[in-house]
DNA sequence: AGCACGCCGACT
DNA sequence: GTCGGCGTGCTC
C-alpha cells in the first residue's frame, strides 16, 4: 500500500514547481490515488494549501521528516491519468507552473480559496476577548492585522499563546440540491395511520395516499406536490408527525432548458460535403490520428459536415469534442447541435455562471454527456474514449489564451488527438497561414467545400476609396454610395449590417486649440470615451475619470471628442438617416447576460432595419432578410506593428462578407477604404483565400515570419523604465551564445504601448527554425531570473505569441 | 506566495 | 540596549 503521495502544491512559483513528498495516513492509504485534491501543510509556519496527487508510491528524495497530508478533498480523482500528462505537457511547453496548468484544466469552482483566521485559545484573557473576537469563535486575519501595530501585537500574543492562527482551506463547489419527498413509514404502516386521520382532513389522507405510492422512491417536493395536489405546508404536516422525510436531491443547474430544442434531421449531403464526412468517418473508424483541414467558404456547409461526423463518432460508441470561437457560441449555435443530439450535448462557454460550468464538468465526466461543445477551455474537457475533436474557425485568434497558461487550444486539440489516436477537424473558410502551409506539404489532410450550399454565388464587393471621398465631400463616416445602398434596402425592406473595426480607432478627447490628448497617468495609452457612464476609461488597466469640460493644458474649451466609436456612428446615420431602426452592438450593449442573443433575436425577427456593430457581428451570424454589409473602416488594423495584420484584415473581411445573401436573395459588399490598392483589400474583393495565400506566404518568406519560422517572445517590465530596459539587454547577452547561429533575435524594444498599469515593458521576439535546446535554455533563464523577478521585474515568455504589440 | 531568519538604524 | 525595517532562503 502506497504510503507517500507525491504532490504538487497550490504555490505558483518558479521553486515550487515541482512535487512535494507526503506521508499518507494509514487510514486513507488506500483511497488518496493520483489525480485527487488534498490539504497538506506548507511551509514553516501553519499554512495550509491544496494540492494535486501527482502519485503515490513508497520512496522519496526528501532526506528528512515528511509532514502528513491534512485532509482529502475528493473521493474520486478530478484528474484522470491523460490530464495528469497534459499538464506536464502543457507546463513545459508553455513555461508556466504545473499548479497553474492544473488548475486551468478544471471549472474555477475547484480552485481553493484561502482565509486565514485568528482564534481564541484557552488562555485568551478577557481583555483580549473583549478586544478582537467579542465572543466570536474566529477572526479573519486580515480584518484586524491592517496596521504595523497591529501585526506586532499578534505576533507578541500568538508568542504568548493567547491567541492562535488558522489556515481554513475552502472548496468554492457547491452541488444544487432540492427537496425531495421520501415516505418514512411501510405502506402497511401509512394504511394503519390512515384510520387515525380525522375524517374530512381530504388533504392528509392525500398524502398518506401518495406516500403509499411511491414504493420506496423519493420524488421531488414539487412534484409530489403537483402530482397529489397537496401543498407544502400539508407535506411539512406530514413530516412533522413523521410519515414521511425530507431529503436533498442533488440537480445540475440546467443552463439551456433542453425542453423547448427542436429535434433536427441531418440534412442531405452534397458531393464535398459527403466526401469530407466520408473521409473524417474513415479516420474516427481506423482509428487514425489523421489532422484535417475543412476548407469551405462562408455558407458551404461545414457545421453539417462536423454534426454528421460527430454522429458517427458517437455510434461507435465514442466521444466528441467540437470547439467553437466565444463569440459564434451563440444561443442559435447550441440549439443547433443540441436538436442533433439532444441530452447528450454539454455546452461550456464563457456566459454559464461558475456553478453551471462545474455541472456540465461533472456531467462530461460522468459520461452523461458526449458531446463536448464549447470555447477555448472547453478543450480540456474531460471526455474519456475520445473519437474526434472539430475546432471550428480554426483561425480565430481567441483560441490562444492571453495569461499563463499561454496555449493554443489547437495545440491541445492535437496532443489529445495523438493521445486518444483520434482525428482532428480543423474548419475555416479562411485558415491561418501556419494550418494552411501544413495541409500544401502534406502534413494535414486538405479537404475542400468549394460550393455554397444551393449553389448561391458569393456576393459582389465594392471597395470605396474613402480619401477620393473625403477631398469631394464633407467629413463622414458614409460614403455616399454606402449611403444610396442603405436607403435603397430601406425602400425595399431588407436589412444591412455595418461593421465598425474598432482595433485601435476608438473615440478620445482632443483639444482642436493646443492638440492636447487626454492619456491614462498610468498607461501609455488614449482613454477612450464612453457615453453611457460619461467617463473617460483606459482599456488597459480600468483606470476611470470625469471627460473634462475644459483642456487641462492650455484651459481652451475647444475640447472634443474625436474618432469614430458605434456610438457616434450611430447617432451620424439615425441623422443622416431618420426613419432607419437602428440597433447597435458593442462591448457597451452586450455586457449583460443574454443582451447578446436578445439583440440578435431582435435583429433577426425584423425589429430593426441596421444593424451597427464591431467584430463581433462578423461571426456566424446568419440572417436570410440581410441583403448588405457594409464595412465602415476596412484598414485600421492594417497599419498596426504586427505582421499579421493584411492577414487579420484579410480574414475578417472575408467573413463580414459573407454575412450577405445567404438565403434566395443576392447580396451586396461595401468597403471603405483609406488603402483601396492594398492586396489584402484586393484579394477580399474577389473572395481568393488562394491569392492572398500564395501572396502572403511571398511576405512572410521574406520578411523571415510564420510559418517559415518559430516565434519565441520574452517580455520584461518594470516599474522603472531604466531597469527593463538594463535586464532586457543582459538578458540578450545571456541568450545569444545559447541559441544557434541562424536563429535571429530581434530587440530588445519597447512595446507599442510601452507602458501599462504603471509598468515599462519591452520584449525580445526570437525567430529560429530549428532550436533543440530551446525549452531548456528558456526555463534556465526562467530560473537564474529569480532573484530579480523577486526585485520587481517580471518576466513572462510567449511562444507562438499572436500578437506582436 | 508567505514565512522565518538575520542583520542594521532610531526609540524606550 | 530593543523594536522593527526589509533583503534572503526555504517550503516535503
Amino acid at each position: 500500500m502506497a504510503q507517500i503521495a507525491q504532490v504538487l502544491v497550490d504555490v505558483p512559483t518558479m521553486q515550487t514547481n515541482r512535487p512535494y513528498s507526503y506521508q499518507i495516513p494509514s487510514a486513507w492509504q488506500s483511497q488518496v490515488q493520483p489525480g485527487m485534491r488534498v490539504v497538506v501543510p506548507f511551509g514553516r509556519g501553519k499554512r495550509r494549501v491544496q494540492g494535486f496527487v501527482l502519485a503515490c508510491n513508497d520512496v522519496t528524495t526528501f532526506d528528512g521528516d515528511l509532514k502528513a497530508i491534512d485532509s482529502v478533498v475528493d473521493l474520486a480523482p478530478v484528474l484522470n491519468q491523460e490530464a495528469l500528462k497534459l499538464t506536464a505537457w502543457l507546463a513545459a511547453s508553455t513555461f508556466s507552473f504545473q499548479i497553474t496548468c492544473a488548475q486551468t484544466m478544471l471549472p474555477a469552482v475547484m480552485r481553493a480559496k484561502y482565509e486565514k483566521l485568528l482564534r481564541p485559545t484557552d488562555q485568551t484573557s478577557a481583555a483580549i476577548d473583549d478586544q478582537i473576537f467579542h465572543g466570536q469563535t474566529s477572526v479573519d486575519f486580515d480584518a484586524i492585522a491592517t496596521t504595523p501595530a497591529a501585526v506586532s501585537q499578534l505576533l507578541r500574543l500568538q508568542a504568548a499563546g493567547e491567541v492562535e492562527v488558522y489556515y481554513q482551506v475552502k472548496n468554492q463547489a457547491r452541488h444544487k440540491t432540492v427537496v425531495g419527498v421520501k415516505a418514512a413509514l411501510s405502506v402497511a404502516d401509512l394504511k394503519q395511520v390512515e384510520t387515525t386521520v380525522r375524517s374530512g382532513a381530504a388533504k392528509q389522507l392525500a398524502l398518506l395516499n401518495g406516500l403509499q405510492t411511491l414504493n420506496g422512491e423519493t420524488l421531488t417536493q414539487r412534484e409530489f406536490s403537483q402530482r397529489f395536489d397537496v401543498s407544502e405546508a400539508v407535506i411539512r404536516t406530514g413530516e412533522q408527525k413523521g410519515w414521511l422525510q425530507k431529503t436533498a436531491i442533488e440537480v445540475y443547474r440546467d443552463p439551456y432548458a433542453t425542453a423547448n430544442i427542436r429535434p433536427t434531421k441531418p440534412l442531405k449531403l452534397n458531393d464535398e460535403q459527403q466526401v469530407a464526412v466520408n473521409q473524417i468517418v474513415a479516420a474516427v473508424d481506423a482509428p487514425a490520428t489523421t489532422t484535417f483541414l475543412l476548407e469551405g467558404v462562408t455558407g458551404s456547409g461545414k457545421t453539417e459536415v462536423y454534426l454528421q461526423s460527430i454522429a458517427a463518432a458517437l455510434a461507435k460508441g465514442k466521444t466528441a469534442l467540437m470547439l467553437v470561437p466565444e463569440i459564434s457560441l451563440t444561443p442559435q449555435m447550441v440549439q443547433r447541435v443540441k436538436g442533433r443530439f439532444g441530452k447528450a450535448v454539454a455546452v461550456l462557454h464563457s456566459g454559464l455562471s461558475s456553478g453551471e460550468k462545474y455541472d456540465e464538468w461533472r456531467r462530461i465526466r460522468r459520461h452523461e454527456a458526449q458531446v463536448v461543445v464549447g470555447a477555448r477551455s472547453a478543450v480540456f474537457a474531460p471526455l474519456d474514449n475520445l473519437g474526434l475533436i472539430i475546432m471550428d474557425e480554426e483561425h480565430e485568434s481567441s483560441y490562444k489564451q492571453d495569461d499563463a497558461p499561454r496555449y493554443h487550444a489547437r495545440q491541445v486539440a492535437l496532443w489529445r488527438s495523438q493521445y486518444h489516436h483520434c482525428p482532428v477537424v480543423l474548419g475555416s473558410a479562411t485558415p491561418s497561414l501556419e494550418t494552411r502551409a501544413r495541409a500544401e506539404k502534406g502534413v494535414y489532410q486538405r479537404l475542400l467545400l468549394a460550393d455554397r450550399v444551393n449553389r448561391r454565388p458569393l456576393p459582389s464587393v465594392s471597395i470605396i476609396d474613402m480619401k477620393q471621398e473625403m477631398q469631394q465631400h464633407a467629413e463622414s463616416n458614409f460614403s455616399r454610395a454606402l449611403l444610396v445602398a442603405l436607403q435603397d434596402r430601406l425602400e425595399r425592406h431588407e436589412q444591412s449590417v455595418l461593421m465598425l473595426n474598432r482595433r485601435g480607432y476608438s473615440s478620445f478627447v482632443l483639444c482642436r486649440d493646443c492638440g492636447f490628448v487626454l492619456k491614462c497617468p498610468n498607461c501609455d495609452i488614449s482613454l477612450t470615451l464612453h457615453m453611457d457612464t460619461h467617463t473617460m476609461k483606459c482599456h488597459y488597466c480600468g483606470h476611470e475619470e470625469a471627460i473634462p469640460k475644459v483642456c487641462p493644458n492650455c484651459h481652451s474649451r475647444q475640447i472634443r471628442y474625436y474618432g469614430t466609436g458605434t456610438e457616434k456612428v450611430e447617432e451620424e446615420l439615425q441623422n443622416l438617416l431618420p426613419d432607419a431602426r437602428i440597433i447597435r452592438m458593442d462591448n457597451d450593449t452586450t455586457r449583460k447576460k443574454g443582451a447578446h442573443a436578445k439583440l440578435l433575436t431582435q435583429f433577426g425577427s425584423g425589429e430593426a432595419d441596421i444593424l451597427i456593430g464591431t467584430q463581433m457581428i462578423a461571426k456566424g451570424l446568419d440572417f436570410p432578410n440581410v441583403t448588405l454589409v457594409g464595412v465602415l473602416n476596412a484598414d485600421t488594423a492594417l497599419g498596426l506593428p504586427d505582421f499579421r495584420a493584411s492577414e487579420r484584415t484579410f480574414q475578417l473581411l472575408t467573413q463580414v462578407s459573407g454575412r450577405a445573401g445567404r438565403a434566395e436573395k443576392s447580396g451586396h459588399v461595401y468597403i471603405q477604404t483609406f488603402n483601396p490598392d492594398h492586396y489584402a483589400i484586393r484579394f477580399a474583393k474577389h473572395h481568393d483565400y488562394e491569392g492572398f495565400f500564395k501572396y502572403e506566404m511571398q511576405m512572410r518568406h521574406q520578411g523571415g515570419y510564420p510559418p517559415y519560422y518559430f516565434t519565441v517572445q520574452i517580455t520584461a517590465s518594470d516599474l522603472d523604465e531604466a531597469v527593463a530596459a538594463k535586464r532586457m539587454y543582459q538578458l540578450l547577452q545571456w541568450l545569444k551564445p545559447r541559441l544557434t547561429p541562424s536563429t535571429i533575435i530581434l530587440g530588445p524594444t519597447p512595446k507599442p504601448i510601452a507602458r501599462v498599469n504603471r509598468r515599462y515593458y519591452y520584449q525580445i521576439v526570437i525567430k529560429y527554425k530549428q532550436e533543440p535546446n530551446l525549452e531548456h535554455t528558456l526555463t534556465t533563464l526562467l530560473q537564474e531570473t529569480q532573484v530579480q523577478q523577486r526585485q520587481g521585474l517580471q518576466i513572462g515568455i510567449d511562444v507562438e505569441p499572436l500578437h506582436f504589440m
